[in-house]
DNA sequence: CTCTTTATAGTCGACCTGACTATAAAGAGG
DNA sequence: CCTCTTTATAGTCAGGTCGACTATAAAGAG
């Protein structure tokens, strides 16, 4: 970044675009908008939108998000950065450099549309396709992170309300990896890394279908997972 | 990204800074480049620039590192975007929006000034201090980052030469991590590794300095490591 | 009451890893 | 030439982790 006055620069627009993951029903989800004007009006995208003048793009996102979805508490959700898509052409009319970003959620309020979206959908991830603009791409990248956070760090936790179990927190992996995993081995692996998730004292016991009660567990103070929790896909049911 | 047309978008510049990483000597070292103009002229900074407006800021950090560094080869060279940083005042005259890119390189050509760059200089990690703008914290990021993928992928061996012995590639995990590694068990983790290395067949063997010669190997097919080689720091000279 | 579903405890063997010993092969310096 | 140092490489051994699996407990469905 030397000699800003040698070089004549052009103005850029910078927008953000959200890939915003949830599980429904053990599914992973992702929240989409309805493009009410052109280009691709009428089409599905990613919720985002411009980045002010005054904003990083990290409020901008929060901001985005809260504007077109109706989530309320935007400060609590887990907003990660994915990375910057700035192929020219990308966008028809103008140069536009997109901060993508990742976002996990909990529990899925039904979205509203609002701000500059027609609506708001949550949609299985396996049927977000023909996305406007490269927001396929930029979903597919966010869930292959996603997916490879998963290994290392705490991030399942974030797709889990603050009270847990531990079956709850192995749909997440199921969910994103698609792979079914080992109920014993995968309790075994979770309790014993240090910081992961420390149970409920009050001897709170709850479950929400059939099966015996499951103990409840809220998030550690860990962050990273040493060692990793691995990826090693085994035949049988897909989740 | 919805509704262009509703609000009012401001320009932005966009920029790339690269952190650029080699080893020379086993010691990790930074390149950067000295301001010739304000503001913080005279100061040192992350080679970089603007990006132009038929580039993607993958094409302009190449650019702009052939330009400033006088590096020939930049296809070859292991580029790979870190994050963008977008906070306000950044930059003390205008709105800049920076995509940060990570580079490795295997041999460490005496960096010459060029473009917009007053001159460059390879510096060891641990004196690239007081960096103009934020790039301290983007060479940190990157350095952490780094470290990171060492564990697991196969990226270290984008710090060495075209053939290269296991020395050679135990030398860049030390230098990155900062810790002293096992020879023995190094050696056996990486060839254990399917697709991480492989022979030169030749049965061609050399070496730089003092102690038996070391077979040869070349970079494997292989991009990631499972399982991963973890950062368990050990108690001994810190390389 | 039985079947299904889920949670949880525990076992067993293969494999990975850290710590360590031993041997080989070069240069440095007397 | 001899010895010391340095590096490469082979191998051993014990503890830990992990995948596969069995068993038991506790709930709801029918």
């Amino acid at each position: 970044m030397v000699g800003y006055d040698r070089h004549a620069y052009e103005p850029f627009a910078v927008t953000v675009d959200l890939a915003v993951f949830t599980l429904r029903a053990g599914v992973l989800h992702g929240l989409l908008v309805e493009r009410g004007e052109e280009p691709y009006a009428g089409r599905w995208a990613l919720p985002g939108g411009f980045v002010r003048p005054d904003e990083s793009a990290e409020t901008a996102a929060r901001r985005e998000l809260a504007e077109e979805t109706g989530l309320t508490d935007v400060s609590a959700l887990h907003l990660e950065q994915l990375r910057t898509y700035s192929e020219p052409g990308r966008d028809p009319r103008m140069r536009v450099v997109s901060v993508a970003f990742t976002a996990l959620l909990p529990d899925a309020p039904e979205a509203r549309g609002g701000g500059d979206a027609a609506q708001a959908r949550w949609v299985p991830y396996g049927s977000a396709r023909a996305l406007a603009f490269d927001h396929d791409r930029i979903l597919a990248d966010a869930r292959e992170r996603v997916g490879a956070k998963l290994e290392y760090s705490c991030l399942a936790t974030a797709f889990c309300p603050p009270e847990f179990t531990l079956g709850e927190l192995r749909q997440v992996y199921e969910a994103v990896w698609g792979t079914a995993l080992d109920r014993p081995n995968f309790r075994r692996k979770v309790l014993a890394t240090p910081g992961f998730v420390e149970p409920v004292p009050g001897a709170a016991r709850l479950t929400g279908g059939r099966g015996k009660p499951a103990a409840l567990y809220r998030a550690g103070p860990a962050a990273a997972l040493h060692p990793p929790l691995l990826r090693t896909p085994r035949e049988g049911r897909p989740a």
